[in-house]
DNA sequence: TTCACTGCAAAAAGTTTGCACTGAG
DNA sequence: CTCAGTGCAAACTTTTTGCAGTGAA
């Protein structure tokens, strides 16, 4: 493992956040002034292929990539634009009981409005 | 409203399929020689933006056009490949109460085995 | 010396857009 | 004559890939 794979780990491992390619790139930009982003990709799709990240596939936006392998799904918020992770109880059965089909795996991703932009003080259960 | 526009969404009004614009181009190429691309994703895009049709964003795939506007979820069979609408009743409300948060909207896509590639008479809840 | 990792640039895939043209009203 | 709709080609965005170089073991 280079200087430059365990730097990309930590930026995902230090944060809950969600990073695109890009960003991973120009947080490491000045530690390794000559990084391409071609190298970002290859390595996060190499971790995310060795099940060490998860990479989220989006469709009107660049996938991010995150360190958080668990299951669990993706609210963003329509006001500030955050982006959450979200663990939604007992879905995979409630789905199963409601579609009657086995189910391999699905893909949840929330429109809502997060606690703090709503002025209200919801919980979320989050993970 | 043009032949071409007429065109266009007959193709989509008479299928319950998925069309991605290539999809479309392909099937009205014998009757307009010298349609381009770009025109059927205008048309494609216009029609939805007016609402007169869906368009579904995918991530690592092209995005499909459809004729059913009402809301409803997708599940693609790991087997046969074939995207199916499908609606599972209630979700909104069990997404709420168990997050218990104001949902704006939601995207839900599931990977499953098909009623006929499980050789099982399952039925599913389609709409 | 070796070879995994890297930088660089080009390519790939899907989609959008600028511009000139054309044909129906 | 007009101008909405079109064809064409180029641009754009995100991501992948081929290739040559390089640096740690």
């Amino acid at each position: 493992m280079t200087k430059l794979q365990q730097a990309i780990l930590e930026i995902l491992k230090n944060s809950k956040d969600h990073f695109t390619a890009e960003d991973v790139f120009w947080a490491l930009k000045p530690q390794f002034p000559k990084l391409a982003l071609g190298t970002v990709y290859r390595n996060l799709n190499y971790f995310s292929d060795q099940k060490m990240i998860r990479r989220v596939y989006r469709a009107d936006a660049p996938d991010f990539y995150e360190w958080n392998t668990k299951p669990h799904d993706h609210a963003v918020c329509i006001k500030c634009g955050v982006t959450s992770d979200l663990f939604v109880p007992d879905l995979k059965d409630f789905l199963k009981s409601q579609i009657l089909c086995d189910i391999v795996s699905f893909d949840l991703n929330i429109s809502y409005i997060c606690p703090e932009c709503s002025g209200k003080n919801f919980e979320t259960e989050e993970e």
